[in-house]
DNA sequence: GATGATATCTGAACACCGTTCAGATAGGCG
DNA sequence: CGCCTATCTGAACGGTGTTCAGATATCATC
């Protein structure tokens, strides 16, 4: 990474969230700052802020790509139409977890509102476009329980409270050193086995 | 908190901790320093070294009291022995989300393995404690579903996904400004619906 | 009670952080 | 060409956690 000939970098924002990316990917979120960022960019410890504002602009744009990576992990099981909808729930729910373990940085950075520009109306956005997926696959596979929005909000939940819990290492309390992929089927047992009949 | 008048504190390390549970009470993680926790105990910004190590040895401190707190959110639903077991564990869904609104500093805290010592063999233990009763409502309610690690996991990261996914803004994609108990309602409506028959 | 060992705390230093800002530089456009 | 504006520099500021030689207090032992 030589430094720059150039005074003006070019497209600077681009590199700026490319370094940054590369940074929570590489070292984590405690990893990050930014001026690591810039240096790896080339640029003054300044140069930031003209584009980004403060270090929470940039790490917004870093945990959009991480909304992006989640919607590539969850698409699989629902672009499988042999699917049963309680295995596009099942795939999702092993989904969701590996880009948790996969990619820890991100995920902790994505449900971080204090590192975050909550305001920003992107957001809502990709978020809404990553889990679209996820509601449809518990709104058919749960026809009978609840209103929409409880379903929804209902499986999310479990899922991502396997993620969280298993990332932050609060699983091998109960399990040990048992894989997170194990953990998932055990937990998804008891859940589903609550289900009256299996649908379609 | 005026200055103190000897050299030696007398009990500063128990000083400390009041001080950064104070802080991160009324500030958030975010707002805590270790040199914050050492002005409050008017004491030097070395200080806290040769009682903690590092910020995380204090800091896990910290997060060792927060489960102690979520222990008595917990604790009430357990002792009404005249409750059904769904009742508790959908008192205990109310009471492990009312923390994390209660106390956001700490629950993040609790949930942040970077921040803390992970390793310390008390963390474990308060951990347990805390969700014992949680463990034993889980069971009593979920007889027939899975093995019995499989049903506390499920129902404790159902409860904690809401929480978290609650107190990081994101229940407000699906239900606006609703209220945090009537989204854990309907979320908790669409989950035990899947139940065959009340048990007892 | 005096003496020595040990625990405790100071205060300055260090490297790093995010942010600010006057000024240097470049590109776009008349 | 010359100007305007966006871009970037580099130094500064106040903050952070950590380290460490040295000052101070407590405690055990004589």
């Amino acid at each position: 990474m030589p430094p720059r000939r150039a005074y003006h970098h070019g497209d600077l924002r681009t590199a700026l969230i490319a370094a940054a990316d590369a940074i929570v990917r590489e070292q984590g979120l405690e990893g990050f700052s930014l001026r690591e960022a810039a240096r790896r960019a080339g640029v003054s410890p300044g140069a930031p802020a003209h584009h980004f504002g403060s270090v929470k602009g940039l790490l917004t744009e870093v945990a959009l790509l991480g909304y992006d990576e989640l919607a590539r992990y969850l698409a699989p099981p629902l672009e499988d139409t042999t699917e049963s909808a309680e295995g596009t729930v099942r795939r999702m729910a092993h989904g969701y977890v590996r880009f948790a373990l996969d990619h820890p940085g991100h995920f902790r950075l994505m449900f971080r509102s204090d590192a975050v520009d909550r305001d920003d109306p992107r957001y809502g956005d990709v978020s809404a476009r990553a889990l679209n997926g996820l509601a449809a696959a518990a709104c058919a596979f749960d026809k009978a329980s609840g209103q929409t929005e409880g379903r929804i909000f209902g499986t999310w939940a479990a899922i991502h409270g396997m993620a969280h819990l298993i990332l932050e290492g609060k699983a091998q309390y109960l399990f040990g050193t048992a894989s997170a992929d194990a953990v998932v089927d055990l937990a998804l047992a008891a859940l589903l086995a609550r289900l009256p009949s299996p649908p379609d």
